[in-house]
DNA sequence: AGATGAACATGATGTTCATCA
DNA sequence: TGATGAACATCATGTTCATCT
C-alpha cells in the first residue's frame, strides 16, 4: 500500500487551492509577509504569539501599518500546519497562571526555503513598483 | 432647499466604506494602481478599454503580473464615478460595426490629486518591503 | 467575434465572540 | 484579565454569463 506522506498532502492541497483561482501576480499576500517575519522572530528571539503582534506593531507603526491579531495567529498556525514551526507550550506564573505558547523551528531548512521564496516575491513587488514610478511620474 | 453635489454624496459614500472597517495599511491595493496607470494612459494615449487591457499587460508580463479584464472595466467606473474620466463612445468601422469606449480626462486638478495620492503610498510600500529585506536577510 | 458590463464566486483579511488558565 | 483560537462578516478581486454592435 502506497504511503502519503504528511508533506505530500499539503503540497497537493496548496497546489490545488493554487488552481481553483489564478491569482493575478499583483504584489504579494500580508500573510505571506508575516510568516517571514514569523520566522524570523522565532529565529532571533523567544516571544509569544501576544509578544510578537506587540514588536510587530512598534516597528511598522511610523509606516502606518498596524498588523492584526487574528492575521498573526493564523500566520503562526500556517507555519504549524506547514511543518516549519512547533509549539512550546509554557505556563506563566503570575497573579493568574497564565498559558502562553512560544515557538521553535523544527525545520531549518523550510524556513529558509520559505523566506527564500518570500524574499524573491518583494524583489519582484519592488519592481513592478519603481516601475510604475518611473511610467506615471 | 440646500442642494447636495455629486462630489458630496460620494465623498459621504466613500468615507462611509472606509469607517465600515479599518484596514490594517499593509501595501496598497490593485484597484489604486491600476487607476493610476489608467489616468496616465488617458493622458497620454488614446485607447479604449481592451486596448488598456492588452497594453498592461504586455508592460507587465515579464514581472508576473497579468492583470484582469474585469478588474480593468471596474478601474474605469470607478474613475467616471468619481469625476476625473469621461466615456467618448465611438463606433469601429469593420466588418461588423463595433462600439468601443475611449476617455477623456475632464478633471485635471482630481486626476494629479489622484495620482500624487497613490505615489505617496507606493512610497511607503517601498519603504515597507526594504525594511523587510534589511529585517529579515 | 470583439468589446463591454454585470452577476456571481471565492479568497484575503478584519471584527466579534468564546475559551482557558 | 491576558493570551489564544474560532466563527463570522466584509472587502478585494477573479470567473462566468449576458448584451450589444
Amino acid at each position: 500500500m502506497a504511503t502519503v506522506t504528511e508533506a505530500q498532502i499539503r503540497a497537493k492541497r496548496e497546489n490545488d487551492q493554487e488552481h481553483k483561482r489564478t491569482p493575478s501576480g499583483f504584489l504579494f499576500k500580508q500573510r505571506a509577509f508575516l510568516k517571514m517575519y514569523l520566522i524570523t522572530l522565532t529565529e532571533n528571539k523567544r516571544l509569544y504569539g501576544h509578544e510578537m503582534l506587540d514588536l510587530l506593531r512598534n516597528e511598522f507603526r511610523s509606516l502606518g501599518y498596524r498588523p492584526t491579531r487574528s492575521e498573526i495567529y493564523k500566520s503562526l498556525h500556517d507555519l504549524i500546519d506547514t511543518g516549519i514551526l512547533e509549539e512550546v507550550v509554557e505556563i506563566k506564573e503570575g497573579l493568574k497562571r497564565q498559558k502562553v505558547i512560544y515557538y521553535r523551528i523544527i525545520n531549518k531548512q523550510k524556513a529558509k526555503k520559505y523566506k527564500e521564496l518570500v524574499r524573491e516575491d518583494i524583489d519582484r513587488s519592488i519592481k513592478i513598483l519603481n516601475k510604475a514610478i518611473k511610467d506615471n511620474f
